[in-house]
RNA sequence: GGGCGAUUAGCUCAGUGGUAGAGCACUUCGUUGACAUCGAAGGGGUCACAAGUUCGAACCUUGUAUCGCCCA
């Protein structure tokens, strides 16, 4: 053998031959009918294994791994997900690194045609990297969330079942059933890649900002008394004011203000409310008129109490003028740029002062409206923010306080000498730290928008979700999770699921024109248009003008039809013109009216038609991976797989997804199957570096997995993985523990290594031997009860327990002790003994090999595979079923602890006194039961050995000078007089003297006490008994030695 | 501000009412025929604090402090 396990070399070599052989096909080595199956969360497809897979698929392989050795029928299924922003972001930054059209210049299709090119040559990346961990998925089932889309050349996922008609199915389907809606809500929007994003996609980052003071003039010429009072309710300020004042963190969002709000119980402003103040921006003789109003989201004691209100760009403004009837209107255009569109400044905001002096508007009146004045428009936000306050200031209509005012933030520290500068009128601007959202990849600030997207009405399909957490149907660990899972779908929004992307799966759904026609007089009532009608019904119906209609279908063939259906109605032909597919409305007006023209002209109904366009926005990515578990096995196909892989079982996945997607896979499944998606929910924490500081770029501390199995081999970090698993625990990974666990598996290694040098034979499938020998009656059970401790650990998703319970037996007990022990066995003249000592060390370290296969799958299996004959590899070996009730023999187990405790003490006392390492000493006993004379003779040997004991001598007192070795049954004797330093004995024997008095003093306490007696149960009193006895027994021996080596000094 | 959680040895963390644990680090000793990626021994804790429940509390209850995370 080697001197140690070369990982680098066996791991690739050992992953191959599993792979070869099919070892991780679904159903593998399948020995019973239960099934058992993890899906995979899927990885980005851009995705680069970090620590976070790393851990997170270890701990789904030693599951996996687990169960198939085992006999279940197993199924890993892997896939990635398409990623929306992310991948068309990489794709755009390799177009430019290698100057290449852009994605606008390339065109939709072209451009999606790369992203498959790019997907074929790097979207396998994360699965090479998930195989050097060992991770045992059926790749041969590579699922992809966008199989199947239009262009998918099936690079990389060529047997994943079609998604994409699954995820356009369920859109069909839940929007038919009225579950998915279009309309206009505030979402994220992120004005680099111009598109909405999720919640997710946001990070809020604390940032130095500044909080705005302005005044807002009352209208009308109204004033009122403004009265300021202190806690005692006594008056601090009373003033005449003709203006409100307003406190905000955004001043350029007040050109879009519908309303200022006011707490109802906030006296301070009751005179006011109802009346009409002025926005103090823009053109002086435009300036807006908005009501004052009363909502409940006014905090009164923070600012002034009164809060502007932008319903289209802040999401707490948006309730509130939803509660209020307040109209939102958008500022900004797709890229955070102050809107250039629509009349000029003085026509729009006009319509708006009618709207707020009464006049009924509709959502898409308001939209149209841009607000934003001319000389504003087209700024970036940030620049038109820094107009806005300057001409407020310059206005005077800020409010001002001296600069020496502590709110406007630290000052400049003065030099020595240097005098403060006098005290000067400055505008109020506060230095605040605000929390600010970012995009995650855009690193942009997010701008809350009032968009059309497509929702789905989360509220009707939470139910079941929430129910089958409640009653226990599904499990989510740890159990603090559930709390966090009904909070959230307790309050859950609709979900915006629409993306201004193009990458990814397009929403099925076209408009068309509407050419619905109320009013129109067919004037021969012949059901047929001639031109004259058609003229009317253009021009002066307005057709071209209205809105559109919409169709929601799988394919574009079938809303053909139910465009058709739509237009039975109209007069014919126009009933019948050809359904055609065009680019967008711009083009559906140009086609329709160059064919009504060809009509005209040649009067053939044939050449007519109604050209449609199909909403350009892509489904977010989570839509598609929230149907994961049953788009990966094939559904809506009524397949095998899904009958006996579906509903899986476990899902593990991190904690910070059980909103994104573990939520809503729950809402999903039961939506579209009726049934849960799986049992248990395995929650994790982020993985962190060994201070708990999250990993990152800037930072520095990223560790990389792949870095860390080069170095120390896939099986110490997989280890590692397992044992930072505790329930709910914080995950740090540090270095020395990975280190402590390589170590580990040299352990391991070397206890091979005993084997190879005491030449045990080593011929294939080790069998239990029935042990005659105390000492391998004993290993055996103790192997037993590891088994049972494994077990019961992943049974309860205990990995860490699992993990050290592995480690403890074989460093501890094993080569600690069981290895020591068969020395001289394995070198006396005892055949029968040798052989049988032979055959438990082998089948103990076959079945050490079994049980840590699923932690350590490479080192395994690579030992395993010393063996000259196997039945199967060690990934296929048969999981172990012996109980510790079977082959635990108390009484062997007994002497063995007896023995060791023994040594324990005998080493203790000679390393404490000095005794050099290597010297034999003499020991001495007295009074030795029979039981204690029994294990003495049976195991002297190895005593004698691992204690460095020269002799035995039986004597009725022990010499001055004796260190005593009180063991249970009798006391031994080291006879030390010529070597110890009688004074640090005695101080070591008082030592322990005194922890025990202690230790007595809890105990005796206890059973004086007859409540103790009465209430605590029968076992743990009479467990105190004999523990009381034990010490009291060890206590007077002490105190005898004591005596002994005080007579001496 | 709201919600969830944490606080145990120098460090990282286990420990769901019955004698406080592990790994790492540290100190001392050791080239004893598996293993120095090792062996032997050792030191080290008012279980954040306070009150309560209990025969008994690291564990249950309440409060306090500090620190995380999520949401505003």
């Amino acid at each position: 053998m080697e001197k140690t396990f070369n990982a680098a070399e066996a791991e690739s070599r050992l992953y191959k031959a599993w792979e070869e052989a099919g070892c991780f096909k679904a159903g593998a080595n399948k020995s019973r009918d239960e099934s058992f199956t993890i899906m995979i969360p899927p990885p980005n497809v851009t995705g680069a294994l970090h620590v976070g897979h790393a851990f997170n698929n270890t701990l789904q392989d030693i599951l996996i791994r687990w169960h198939r050795m085992r006999g279940f029928d197993t199924l890993w299924q892997p896939g990635q997900d398409h990623a929306g922003i992310a991948t068309q972001m990489q794709v755009e930054k390799m177009l430019t690194a290698t100057q290449q059209p852009s994605r606008n210049e390339l065109g939709r299709e072209k451009f999606l045609e790369k992203v498959w090119e790019w997907k074929g040559e790097y979207g396998g990346t994360i699965v090479e990297q998930l195989k050097r961990l060992g991770s045992t998925c059926d790749w041969s089932r590579n699922a992809f969330t966008m199989a199947g889309a239009a262009g998918d050349p099936r690079t990389g996922h060529e047997n994943s079942p079609n998604f994409h008609d699954a995820v356009i199915k369920v859109f069909v389907e839940m929007y038919n059933k009225g579950l998915i809606y279009r309309g206009k809500r505030l979402v994220n929007w992120d004005p680099h890649f111009e598109t909405a994003i999720s919640d997710l996609e946001v990070e809020n980052i604390e940032v130095a900002g500044h909080m705005w003071h302005f005044k807002y003039p009352l209208a009308d010429g109204v004033t009122y008394t403004y009265i300021e009072k202190d806690e005692d309710g006594n008056v601090i300020l009373e003033e005449e004011r003709d203006y409100i004042s307003i406190a905000t963190t955004r001043p350029e969002t007040m050109l879009g203000d519908g309303a200022v709000a006011v707490h109802p119980s906030d006296e301070r402003y009751a005179p006011i409310v109802g009346k009409l103040c002025e926005i103090p921006v823009g053109p002086k003789e435009h300036r807006r008129q908005i009501p004052i109003i009363t909502d409940d989201y006014p905090d009164p004691d923070f600012g002034s109490g009164a809060v502007k209100i932008t319903g289209a760009h802040d999401f707490n403004d948006n309730m509130v003028a939803k509660r209020g009837g307040i109209p939102m209107y958008r500022l900004m255009d797709t890229k955070g740029a102050m809107r250039a569109d629509g009349a000029p400044y003085a026509e729009e905001a006009s319509k708006a002062q009618e709207y707020a002096r009464g006049k009924a508007f509709t959502e898409n009146e308001i939209d149209a409206i841009n607000l934003i004045p001319d000389h504003l428009r087209g700024l970036d936000r940030f620049e038109a923010r820094a107009k806005v306050v300057e001409e407020i200031t310059a206005d005077g209509l800020a409010v001002m306080t001296t600069s020496d005012d502590p709110r406007l933030g630290p000052k400049p520290k003065l030099k020595k000498g240097e005098e403060a500068p006098e005290a000067t009128t400055v505008p109020l601007v506060e230095a605040k730290p605000i929390m600010q959202p970012f995009g995650d990849r855009s690193k942009v600030v997010i701008e809350p928008m009032f968009t059309d997207q497509w929702f789905v009405d989360a509220e009707k399909v939470v139910g079941p979700a929430l129910d089958a957490v409640k009653d226990g149907t599904v499990k989510i660990i740890p159990e603090s999770g559930e709390k966090t899972y009904y909070h959230w779908l307790e309050n859950i929004e609709p979900w915006c699921i629409s993306r201004q992307l193009w990458w990814g799966h397009q929403i099925p759904v076209w408009y068309g024109l509407d050419l619905s026609a109320e009013n129109f007089k067919d004037d021969e009532n012949d059901g047929q248009l001639d031109l004259v009608e058609l003229g009317r019904l253009l021009n002066e119906g307005g057709m071209l003008h209205r809105g559109n209609v919409m169709e929601c279908a799988a394919s574009f063939e079938d809303a053909i039809e139910k465009f058709l259906d739509d237009n039975a109605n109209i007069p014919s032909p126009l009933s019948h013109a050809t359904v055609i597919e065009v680019a967008d409305k711009h083009e559906a007006i140009h086609q329709f009216a160059e064919s009504l023209a060809g009509y005209a002209v040649d009067q053939d109904p044939t050449k007519l038609v109604y050209p449609v366009w199909r909403d350009p926005d892509v489904l977010d990515t989570w839509f598609s991976s929230g149907l994961w578990p049953i788009g990966t096995l094939g559904w809506p196909a009524d397949t095998e797989e899904m009958q006996r892989y579906f509903p899986t079982d476990v899902l593990i996945t991190g904690f910070d997804i059980l909103f994104f997607w573990v939520a809503r896979m729950m809402m999903m499944q039961l939506a579209v199957v009726d049934q849960i998606p799986f049992h248990t929910v395995y929650l994790h924490q982020l993985v962190r570096d060994e201070k708990g500081k999250k990993m990152s770029k800037t930072t520095g501390n990223v560790i990389d997995p792949l870095e860390i199995v080069d170095e120390f081999g896939a099986d110490a970090l997989r280890f590692t993985n397992a044992s930072m698993a505790a329930i709910g625990g914080v995950l740090k990974l540090s270095r020395d523990r990975i280190t402590g666990y390589r170590n580990f598996g040299t352990k391991l290694w070397n206890a091979f290594s005993f084997a190879e040098h005491y030449e045990i034979p080593y011929t294939g499938d080790s069998q239990r031997p029935e042990a005659t020998q105390t000492l391998n009656k004993w290993i055996i059970g103790e192997t037993a009860k590891v088994r049972e401790e494994v077990d019961a650990a992943l049974d309860s998703y205990r990995f860490n327990d699992a993990a050290s319970a592995l480690y403890g037996f074989v460093w501890g007990k094993v080569c600690d002790w069981y290895l020591e022990f068969s020395k001289p066995i394995l070198q006396g003249d005892d055949a029968a003994a040798k052989a049988e000592t032979q055959a438990t060390l082998r089948w103990v370290l076959d079945q050490s090999l079994i049980l840590l296969h699923p932690i350590m799958p490479f080192i395994t299996e690579e030992l395993w595979g010393h063996a000259d004959q196997r039945a199967k590899m060690l990934i296929h070996a048969d999981w172990p079923t012996y109980t510790a009730a079977d082959l635990v023999d108390a009484e062997a187990d007994r002497e063995m602890n007896w023995v060791i405790g023994l040594i324990d003490t005998v080493r203790s006392a000679r390393a404490q006194t000095h005794v050099p390492a290597g010297l034999k000493v003499a020991l001495l006993v007295s009074s030795l039961d029979d039981k204690g004379q029994e294990a003495w003779d049976n195991n002297h040997v190895l005593i004698q050995r691992l204690a460095r004991i020269e002799s035995l001598t039986a004597v009725d007192e022990f010499p001055k000078g004796t260190v005593t070795i009180p063991v249970a049954g009798g006391t031994f004797g080291l006879p030390l007089a010529d070597i110890i330093d009688v004074g640090s004995e005695i101080a070591r024997l008082e030592k322990t003297l005194g922890k025990l008095t202690k230790e007595l003093g809890g105990l005796r306490g206890r059973l004086k006490n007859p409540k103790f007696a009465e209430s605590a149960p029968e076992e743990v009193v009479e467990e105190t008994r004999a523990n009381l006895a034990a010490r009291e027994e060890e206590e007077g021996k002490i105190k005898q030695a004591l005596a002994r080596l005080q007579e001496l000094a």
